[in-house]
DNA sequence: GGATGTGAATGTCTTCACAGCT
DNA sequence: AGCTGTGAAGACATTCACATCC
């Protein structure tokens, strides 16, 4: 396949959840400059990332809502839905456990592991928290393609290590560092103070 | 001031990162290969970066490590430490309050908001969750440049109304929607579940 | 000698603009 | 007439490569 942009992936994503607000109002059709403004682009930006992937509109009128929806998510492989396991029960695994996104589209925490023993046996909605240490031989029964990682910056590089080793694919980290992983896994961080940072250097040149 | 891509800026507050690591290793001087190889960059990248904001480097030495940090810090305006409210008090917005990365790097919570009665008054890592009716007269008396919104979708957009009122300059917001604001006003979203979702992608194109 | 700083070359992404369907 | 789909143009970002200086 065409290589595609990360920046085109992260917009089809987006035209989805504005997709499905439209389903929720009731509409049927919608078109790229409907998309575009929803999503602080343009028409000709919306269109050119939908070709990447085929021509699912008619000339004229615009997209069906519920097809758009349909293709996007065949694209980004959303038509399954995904085991989840989550590295790190402090307060901010706890809080991505709760958060509703998650399962809504389709992506379902199958484990939560923490080293800490005070924390090993606890329930966490619904789940008990393991031992780190039965990482690799459940994701030898249980298969896994994507894991989040929320431990502490020191034991973030370990834990993916194990991950990898154990077979995932797909790793979200959270901890402020750069994971290094072999070619065939894909990491995308969430670095909080990165963010605030790139605030900061906005206020400060305007 | 020349416009500085978002990427550089990213990169930048990532270099940075990196120095305070060698800061901590004792290293005094580092060069633009050491940088790039820690940041997943090249050498070249390094460099056009921080040209953009003058020669920092001895050529045939590479930089020093502590007037480079400082460089950076006064370049994305780390140099001073910045108010910042929390709006949202759930388990996503007590998580960010306990993050240890907001204050190390000069970013203090100066109040938490929200509109739940059951929530107002609670203490949470030491500060009191004040009504979100008082935010307009609170943020009068004093101002705030840095908002982090955390709240349901369904409210994001009325807070971040307010929120740019009160005369907010930068909103990072953890709520899944695109916030309209004025052109002065810069915003960063984390959206989770799109993250997710690129990695739905990557996952089904390999 | 060794690493920077930077124009020039290349590569990638976005926008334009219009032919082609409906 | 209206809106898509898409080559071509333009803008922007990265990489190259080398003169420059410590």
């Amino acid at each position: 396949m065409r290589k595609i942009s990360d920046s085109t992936v992260r917009r089809l994503a987006l035209y989805l959840r504005f997709l499905e607000q439209s389903t929720a109002q009731g509409l049927t059709t919608i078109s790229s400059a409907d998309l575009a403004h929803r999503g602080g682009t343009t028409s000709a930006q919306v269109r050119k990332d939908l070709s990447f992937f085929g021509s699912f509109g008619k000339r004229g009128l615009g997209y069906s809502v519920p097809e758009l929806a349909g293709r996007i998510r065949d694209i980004l492989g959303l038509k399954r839905s995904h085991r989840v396991v989550l590295v790190g029960a402090g307060k901010m695994g706890g809080a991505l456990l709760h958060y509703r996104g998650f399962r809504q589209h389709g992506f379902d925490f199958a484990a939560i592991y923490d080293r800490d023993p005070k924390k090993i046996g606890s329930h966490w909605n619904g789940l008990v928290v393991r031992d780190i240490r039965h990482l690799e031989a459940d994701l030898k029964r249980e298969p896994t393609d994507i894991a989040i990682v929320v431990t502490p910056a020191e034991a973030a590089q370990d834990v993916a290590d194990r991950l990898v080793r154990a077979g995932v694919k797909a790793i979200l980290n959270f901890a402020p560092v750069q994971l290094v992983v072999p070619l065939d896994v894909t990491v995308q961080s969430v670095n909080m103070a990165l963010e605030l940072e790139t605030l900061s250097f906005a206020l400060a040149n305007r």
